[in-house]
DNA sequence: GTCCTGCCTTGATGCAGATCAAATAGGAAC
DNA sequence: GTTCCTATTTGATCTGCATCAAGGCAGGAC
């Protein structure tokens, strides 16, 4: 790992050419509020592995992820941990109305952020119903996850959780790359140890687990990431997850 | 349980005496604000045991927690169920811009909440700043506790878990009705089995811990209910919780 | 009083997943 | 090619909690 600090884009971007533009926190901005968001907004750029921010530090933006996946994790004193969310190009991080950050950020591939300064972001969303309206459906998103999430870390078994875990990745990849045909593909952008943190297990058991679906036939995999999901609806069978209406989003 | 139906209130209550008036959604609202919200509102009773509604069920209210608990609760098809939210007074239940509930709701005491029909509801929030602005609050903490109960269910051990719930039952305590001396003393409000649903054990292993603690000198118990915190700091240990700065609130 | 019934406790046993340990695979640097 | 180095797999064993089972206790109906 060469570069330790972040790299900070000299020269913001154009807004109406981003490619998290109808989804992000600015997805329903008209264009009077998109210039105001503009001159509080710079990029930075992290590295796979980077930590973009320390539970406990002084935080003085919020952000969009534009690029790449970073997550979010939490710390016991003894060095357990685990990860409390995933974010996704679009999602947001950092708190309007709190000074420090709650949760370890950390960029799990190359990262690309587009930051808000946090104090003029904070008086603008007083004034933008359009940034509030949308921040709280997302918020209100994030929540209806972290409960899902809790339900899988309280009552499912390990092979449950991981199928549900795989059930997810691919579920994103498909709304993203949408292809017609065929069995869904795709590279898992976790170690096994950051699906051990993200699942409430040890790597041993999630290693041990992605061997046993391959061996009975519901993935396959070439290398140790890339993932061939064969039968999607006997995944969310393993999975426990309530079949009807799940599919595919 | 002799009756089955809720109470329906006839008549509106004034909400400049109300108990919650200054931490629910409406925290924020003027007067003239109130008095388009108490034009969609009405009061709805339960008994202790009563289900407020069914996941999936149509739901065209949302509401605030008047008075009492009640529980969110998520049911897999085999059975397993796992708590993901505890209501309080002042809690808010429901989402704008949806039209199912996404979780059981249910009475664990008897309960008053104070509804809003939904359509008008949807309407005054997105003219009425004051009132999305104190649901992105509530909503964001709830974020919060939701991300801090993952770490709970995934990583704690079934004593820390116990020693986790009882130390935010006896915060709560704290805070709604200070005392200023001597050991912290409260009705639990859940039985062992909800506890158990809250915290991804089973009843017998909530059972087994509780008495530990009893014997292990950190709490006392008169009853199955009455609990007294002999050692609070002692109990945030055992809770595995950063001891610093958890103080009391 | 007796008999429920719901809630809780306690004991015995089993097993899923943690822990400890070692081997293997695949890059990257050289 | 060789040598690291890290990620991963696999094996052996241990243990915390689940499961299965049997009472205990308090309150209400009668």
């Amino acid at each position: 790992m060469a570069l330790q600090e972040p790299i900070v884009f000299p020269h913001s971007q154009d807004c109406n050419s981003c490619s998290i533009r109808h989804r992000a926190v600015c997805a329903r901005c008209e264009s009077d509020e998109l210039a105001r968001l503009e001159q509080m907004k710079y990029y930075r750029s992290f590295q796979a592995g980077q930590t973009v921010i320390w539970s406990g530090d002084r935080m003085d933006f919020v952000a969009s992820v534009v690029s790449g996946i970073a997550t979010l994790t939490q710390t016991m004193e003894d060095g357990r941990r685990q990860m409390v969310g995933l974010l996704l190009p679009s999602d947001f991080v950092g708190r309007p109305g709190r000074s420090t950050a709650a949760y370890d950020v950390t960029a799990t591939t190359d990262l690309v952020v587009c930051c808000f300064r946090k104090k003029p972001f904070e008086e603008l969303i007083l004034s933008t119903p359009h940034i509030s309206q949308r921040l709280l459906e997302m918020t209100l998103d994030e929540l209806d996850a972290a409960r899902e999430w809790m339900l899988l870390l309280g009552r499912k078994t390990a092979r449950e959780k991981i199928a549900s875990l795989l059930a997810i990745i691919a579920r994103r990849d498909v709304s993203l790359n949408p292809r017609s045909k065929g069995p869904i593909v795709f590279d898992l952008p976790l170690t096994r140890e950051e699906m051990a943190d993200y699942l409430g297990l040890t790597l041993e058991t999630v290693s041990r687990q992605v061997s046993a679906l391959r061996r009975d036939g519901v993935i396959s995999l070439e290398g140790k990431r890339h993932v061939t999901v064969n039968d999607f609806d006997r995944l969310l069978e393993v999975a426990g997850d309530d079949t009807d209406g799940g599919y595919l989003v």
